[in-house]
DNA sequence: GTCCCTTTGTGAACCCATGCACAAAGTGGG
DNA sequence: CCCACTTTGTGCATGGGTTCACAAAGGGAC
């Protein structure tokens, strides 16, 4: 979807009184130029809530509680309430949040309301379903290039795009924009394209290798490691079936290896 | 790899005399039965230590101290001390941690000595490429079933597995022996795939629909969202050029709406 | 205009996580 | 055996995040 741009629910059309709520507004950008500092687990919810009111909007809804989105979103109402609060006063006390002018703001603070070129590189089986994926274009974000080292990718094309040649890197950033880069190769050679794309001016990774990259301050990782969610859950589970069983038979002991 | 059993550094073959720290090791069980409260962040933290230990321990290094094994995962080295303090006095001071005492003990904690029976439900681009993964079997991992609803797909071979129908879920899950199911269906059948996976006995799932599942007490959800991802990356971005260019050009106005 | 009801926005208490800094513990050399 | 050096394990202070609970704000009925 296009993010619109909905006027605040209250707000007149063009001219006409401004009503409290809406001065509130008007006065106090100037003086008060919006709070610059969001906590980083407020602005890994928001996401969230777009979605959730995203659905909301899908359905017609025109407001919405706090108590309501928290729990489509799954989170605590009070948590909610205070993540928003960090955007602005958007609410109206008694009603709850206009939901597309809620979208708009969460869509604006995040960045969404310009568009991102993405350049995925390494196109293999993860690659490949990450091109293929529709809910990426959804958002602001557009895959603009496919990049490979392998001689036999290079050129196939993948959901309308031609893959090209890692060699073609720095000149594909350079000339597309691209601000984002995945990165979906072998463990192996992560680190070192991520010097490169770092190199050509990419300040950020999503990272599917499983390894740590090591990257200069002001770059900013984040990475989806799917063995290591694996590993948490299998933590989790042993917990919950060490309890059925009565604790684990010999937990702090270890087998008696073959001594030779 | 699998997780052999070694001993501790300094424990003797079989009989012979034992060294403080050993004996240690071997008094304090009984007494003090392992701290059963391993903080949810440290757990985070262990498959990253794991991981770092293997690449040390292929490289054939026997010690490794808190400094360099930190700098590997990435984290504070303090830290990681204090991590691995959650599972038990398993360094030696003034020398640091054995290579493959780590590994095991870690791999223990994480319920990694027994192997866990994984189905991937939803065959589309990204099943594929999970089921087609190869750092999954590594970790004690297998995987046992492929599921989908769609007709066309039920039947493929891949990966060396015969992909069924969702109508064997439960009969698929209740024999094999599966205990954690990754989810990869589109969003709009996430929900009731996982009501019946949780019917079904199920208490660990891995979810990459973009869906907020609700699920009973007791069920443990990680989830896996490519777009919220690249959604916090897009919001420090923006941050980053706004910098630049001396903050956002008109924060906290709204385009001018066409209004009729 | 006044009253009642709903819901926001936030002060404050609490809890968990991080990182510094250091005593205690262990190693190796002489 | 003693001493110098290394490195662990942890007490403590600091900070961020979560949640409760409530005053203040707004809406709607009459
Ligand atoms: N497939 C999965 O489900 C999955 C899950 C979790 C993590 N991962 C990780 O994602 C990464 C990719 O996995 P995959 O299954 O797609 O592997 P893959 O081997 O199928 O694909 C890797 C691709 O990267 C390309 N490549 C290699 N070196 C390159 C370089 N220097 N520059 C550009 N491209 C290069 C290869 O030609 C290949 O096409 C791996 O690090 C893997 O560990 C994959
Ligand atoms: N492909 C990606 O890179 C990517 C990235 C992030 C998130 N996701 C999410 O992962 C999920 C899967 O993505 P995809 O690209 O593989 O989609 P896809 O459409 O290619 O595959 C979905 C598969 O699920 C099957 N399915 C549908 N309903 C089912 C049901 N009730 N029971 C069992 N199987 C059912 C379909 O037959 C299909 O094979 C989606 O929710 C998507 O949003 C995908």
């Amino acid at each position: 979807m296009t993010v619109a741009s909905p006027r605040h629910p209250s707000r007149p059309g063009r001219a006409g009184r401004l009503s409290p709520l809406e001065l509130r507004h008007v006065i106090r950008r100037p003086s008060q130029p919006r709070e610059r500092g969001i906590p980083e687990a407020t602005v890994a919810r928001l996401p969230l809530y777009l979605r959730a009111l995203n659905g909301m909007a899908e359905r017609g809804l025109a407001t919405v509680s706090s108590e309501d989105l928290a729990a489509a979103a799954g989170v605590n109402s009070a948590k909610l309430r205070k993540d928003l609060s960090h955007l602005g006063s958007y609410g109206t006390r008694g009603v709850g949040y206009d939901v597309e002018y809620l979208i708009y703001q969460i869509s604006r603070e995040l960045g969404l309301t310009q568009d991102w070129a993405v350049a995925i590189v390494g196109v293999g089986n993860l690659g490949r379903a990450l091109a293929n994926y529709g809910g990426f274009v959804s958002r602001g974000f557009r895959v603009a290039a496919l990049l490979d080292a392998d001689p036999e990718v290079v050129g196939d094309h993948i959901a309308g795009l031609n893959v090209e040649h890692i060699d073609e890197l720095e000149a594909v950033i350079g000339q597309r924009g691209v601000s984002i880069v995945v990165l979906a190769t072998p463990a192996a050679a992560a680190q070192q394209v991520a010097d490169r794309v770092v190199a050509a001016g990419v300040t950020s990774i999503l990272n599917f290798a499983p390894v740590v990259l090591s990257v200069p301050e002001g770059v900013d990782i984040r990475k989806v490691d799917l063995s290591i969610e694996l590993q948490i859950l299998a933590f989790h589970e042993q917990r919950k079936t060490d309890r059925m069983t009565g604790g684990p038979a010999m937990a702090d002991e270890w087998p008696e290896a073959v001594d030779l």
